[in-house]
DNA sequence: AATGAATGAGCCTTCATTCAT
DNA sequence: GATGAATGAAGGCTCATTCAT
């Protein structure tokens, strides 16, 4: 009961996920090294490479979890709101993910598919595959365009104590004519 | 007049400023080596070191002028629309900057500021500089920010061949109820 | 009876030991890495040191084997030749055994004693072990080393579909003056 | 006349090549990093690369030299030797440079083709260039495999202070009926 | 203004091997 | 016997930059 010993060395392919996620959110993929993630992780650079294949599998990874995370937290908006709200709930739901919901969903959007050859044809599958769920919120593409476009945008003036996630899509929405 | 005769190798400044455009906004500030650009420009990597600092020295410039671009085409839009279309013509001269108007404007957009620790302060006030043209022609903050975000995520779609840039504002500023 | 139900993978030792004779045959010892042994003999790489203490171990066992299938084929042939014919009998043995033999007399060929420091005394020891019967056979020093040279240089050159191993050592014996 | 300060960093591409030529003849190819040539060389390992591109072409210069020296050293044998003399003085020649002439000629006897396949097929063309010398000097096909193989292996047993190079060369022509 | 060579730090990755389970 | 995860060392190579010429 007291052992333990040699320390949590389980569920480390989680602690190199969280680091990889962090970090590429914070410095992008390329100001990211390999050595930086394991150090934050608290493992070898070497023992990453018995979980991901390659540094750019790593943040396929990464990615997938992003993607997952933003399609969940839209469903579970989507499910609890009625008709017309829906739109506000979706836009809200998106934000909160992008601003507040932590590193996976910021890498997504961070790194841009072109940024790492040898991925370019996964990340992008995954980014329509969230997209494709907007296509269907909002058939009008132009409309989609300028909020998605808008709010993609928002990691970059966003300040914590300022309007939160839920009030820039009020404010975006009534700018587009969309009240509640 | 005899003079000029060996094709004087002039300008290799303009040669790499070009190139460094042309990478940055291809593969980013850290997908683009000093070799990369180099190679490009048609000379050796120590050469750019006289003209340039740094690499970041070298991006700032290449900002440099791609926000000097940006403004150059909104104000000339601006001269020649009066009033009510002011907006309308200002966002067809930014999209046409970006879509269009070469390498030195994308790489504004592509690079941000916080990509290059040792630059963070001068990007970031070159990039003000022109969003501050931007704050006084849009005076309500969330629409402006909308509508900059919306434009600035443009290069990530817009496919030449279909709608121009300039239609493209003109369906966003329909969106946000400015009519011409 | 009931048992040997599930294919119980016996015998991965055997597995082990012909994927490296394979491998080491193909790519050298330096060009294998234990993971590709373990590749090919569809285990892991840990088990590999279940049955061999080391790579350099390996190297020994699939040395062993291949020399000892050397020396087999050499004194098969032998006791079915009478006197004259002996040289003829064991040089087409020995050619047979390097260019059809199979994977474990290449290695011993083409992989040197001194590639590998931490068993080079081992790898010498069983070399000489099989060149000691070739020096029974032909006590002329030179022309022992004259015909075993050249024979062991085979692999380089040899062409299934061109002379059979049995037709070239005719052909070798005939130049240093033994004819049948 | 005092100064020359910071040492000869001059023709350091030659300290590569023959550091090189030196540590794979003596280790191998895939036994000899990098890190070690350089060191040998006494240079940095990133300074390699100012000369040649990688390690196989680093490896590829060695061989051209090698193969050069060996041709070298067989036409001015061939060109003083009159008619009878001719092939005793080339295969004195050949083993001259194999045995007592340096590390770039037992690079090309040592390193296979086969065992860098990025560079296998430029090899292989450098050797058959030497090899086709030979062809024209012995047109038998299998006296030809047989001397030459025999004087390739002969680094793996000579052993400085027995016979000579050219004593072996006599010796070998001996069996096989060529005498002076 | 430009060069070729060099540097030192760092890159991603693979190596043979170990060990708790 | 076998596994998955981990290690520490080393692998080849690229990086931005400097400097004598």
């Amino acid at each position: 009961m007291v052992a333990a010993a040699r320390a949590p060395r389980q569920n480390s392919r989680r602690a190199v996920l969280d680091a990889a996620a962090r970090l590429f959110a914070e410095r992008g993929y390329h100001g990211t090294s390999i050595r930086d993630i394991a150090a934050a992780a608290g493992i070898t650079p070497a023992a990453i490479y018995s979980h991901f294949a390659s540094k750019a599998g790593l943040l396929v990874a990464v990615y997938e979890e992003g993607v997952g995370r933003i399609a969940a937290a839209l469903d579970a908006a989507l499910e609890k709101a009625p008709g017309p709200a829906r739109l506000q709930a979706a836009c809200a739901a998106h934000l909160e993910t992008l601003l507040e919901g932590g590193d996976y969903a910021q890498v997504v959007l961070r790194v841009w598919p072109r940024d790492v050859p040898e991925a370019t044809a996964q990340l992008r599958r995954l980014r329509d595959g969230y997209e494709a769920r907007f296509r269907r919120l909002v058939p009008d593409k132009h409309l989609r365009l300028l909020l998605l476009g808008a709010m993609n945008a928002a990691p970059g003036w966003y300040r914590p104590g300022g309007e939160s996630p839920r009030e820039i899509a009020r404010l975006f929405l009534d700018r587009v004519g969309v009240h509640d």
